[in-house]
DNA sequence: ACAAAAGTGTTCTTTGTACACCCATGT
DNA sequence: ACATGGGTGTACAAAGAACACTTTTGT
C-alpha cells in the first residue's frame, strides 16, 4: 500500500552582504554530484512536520531561528542524476541516489542576517555563501530552485515586509534600500523609495537616530509587523 | 534509510457555471471522514512525476486534459484524523489512515470548462460540483486547500491569462467578464474591464462575431497566449 | 576645504475608477 | 413597441517615476 517514497527537505538560505544577495551552499562529497555545490537539505525524519524539518535544517546550518521561512515548491520528477547530461527542463531535485524509487523534494526559502549566522566550519561539507547571481552549476536542479526562490522573493518584496529578517529590529532607510537594491539588482531613487515604503505601511519611524560613520545622524525605522512566519 | 512515507496528490478542480465558481468534490465512503465531501486525489504511484499524477487524476475525474494545472502547496503535518475535533490551525491533508507513518499531500489546482467535463457517475464516490463559496465542512483540511486555491487563482487572474481554460478558444467580452466576476465575486464595469484586458495584453480581438440570442452580434476575442501549463 | 551620507518637494506620466447613453436584434 | 444585451468616451484621483540641492559631520 505504501509507495516506496523518500522525502527530503531543501532550504534556500539567503542573505544580503554589502550589495550582494548571497545563497548558502554546501559542498557534496558523495555521489551523485560529488564535488558539486548544492543547497543544504536532508531526508525528512519521520514524525516531523515539513515546516519544522525546514526550520531545523536552517538552524543546523546557520544557528538562527525565528526568521522568515516559506515553502517554495515541491519537486517530484524522477531524475536519474548524472551531472554532465544537461537536463534543463522539468525541475527536479534530490538528496539520495534516486534511481528506482521515487524521491520527493520539498523546497523552502529563508532569509537571515549574515551577522547572526554561525556557519559550521567543522563539517565535511563546507558551507559557504555564494553570490546568488553568479552561481556555478549546482548539483541536481538546484540552480532552478535558487532562481525560483529569487523570483518569489522579488515579488514579495514589492508588497510585503519579508525583508524584516534581513535587518536588525531598527534600521536606517539607506540600509533598507541597500537590501532592496541587492535583491532586485537595480538602483532606486531615495525619495521615491522612502515614500513607497511608508505609504505601503511596510515600515514606520522608530523614533531614534543613529550615527553612521562620518555623517549626519540618520533616523531609525522599524517594520510595522513581522509577516507570516512558518513554525 | 527510506522514511516510511506515503505521498498523495490532491486536485482542486474548479469551473465556472453561470455566475458561480464551483469545485469538484467526491463523497468519501471509507474512514476517516466517511460520508464527508473531499477533494479528489489518490496515492502517488511509483514512477510517475507529480505533475503527471495530478494530470492523470484530473483526467480520471473529468475526462479533460490540456488545461491549466498548477501546483499549489504541499502539506505534511501529522493529522490524526478525527472529523469532529475542530483542528483549524496547521493545514494538513491526507488520503489514508495517517496515524503513525507520515503522509505528504501535494495539492494542485486545475481550471476546466464545465461543458467539456464528463463526471463519472458510476462511481462509488459521487463526484459533483459544489459552489466554492458555500462549502460544507470537508474531510481533512480540504476547506483550507480550497481557500488557498481560490486566493491563488484570484491573484493570478489580475495579471495572467489563467482563465483561458475556462472558456472556449474564442469568446465574447461578456463571457470573459462573467468568469472574472464569478471568481472575484464582485461586479465590474464593462468599459474598464475591456480596457484593462486589452491593455494588459491578456486578450486580443479574434476578428469574428457571434450572435447571442436576441441581441446584437458580439465581437469575439482570444487569449494572446496560453500560459505555462503543466504536463 | 572637502568628502560622505542624509534629508527633502514638485512635476509629469500612467493607471485605475466612476459614470450614461445609443444601437441592433428578436419577440 | 419594448426588452435584452452589445458597444463606446471622458473626467477625476491615485500611484509611480524622474529629477537637484542643502545639511551635518569627520578628516
Amino acid at each position: 500500500m505504501t509507495a516506496p517514497t523518500t522525502a527530503a527537505v531543501v532550504v534556500v538560505i539567503l542573505t544580503v552582504v554589502e550589495d550582494d544577495l548571497m545563497v548558502l551552499l554546501i559542498r557534496r562529497s558523495a555521489e551523485p554530484f560529488a564535488d558539486y555545490w548544492a543547497l543544504p537539505g536532508g531526508v525528512l525524519p519521520e514524525g516531523e512536520s515539513l515546516d519544522r524539518a525546514a526550520a531545523r535544517k536552517l538552524l543546523d546550518e546557520t544557528g538562527v531561528s525565528d526568521v522568515y521561512l516559506e515553502q517554495l515548491y515541491t519537486f517530484g520528477e524522477l531524475s536519474g542524476g548524472k551531472p554532465a547530461a544537461k537536463r534543463q527542463k522539468g525541475p527536479a531535485d534530490d538528496r539520495r541516489p534516486t534511481t528506482g524509487s521515487r524521491s520527493i523534494v520539498i523546497t523552502y526559502f529563508a532569509l537571515v542576517q549574515d551577522e547572526q549566522v554561525r556557519l559550521r566550519d567543522s563539517d565535511a561539507w563546507h558551507p559557504a555563501w555564494h553570490n546568488a547571481y553568479t552561481l556555478p552549476a549546482l548539483a541536481f536542479d538546484n540552480n532552478q530552485v535558487v532562481d525560483y526562490a529569487i523570483r518569489r522573493l522579488r515579488a514579495k518584496l514589492e508588497y510585503t515586509n519579508v525583508a524584516y529578517s534581513l535587518l536588525p529590529r531598527t534600521f536606517t532607510l539607506s540600509e533598507l534600500q541597500q537590501v532592496y537594491e541587492a535583491i532586485l539588482d537595480r538602483q532606486m531613487d531615495k525619495r521615491n523609495f522612502r515614500r513607497r515604503m511608508l505609504s505601503l505601511g511596510i515600515i514606520k519611524a522608530a523614533g531614534g537616530t543613529r550615527m553612521e560613520g562620518a555623517h549626519r545622524p540618520a533616523q531609525l525605522y522599524t517594520f510595522t509587523k513581522r509577516e507570516p512566519m512558518v513554525v
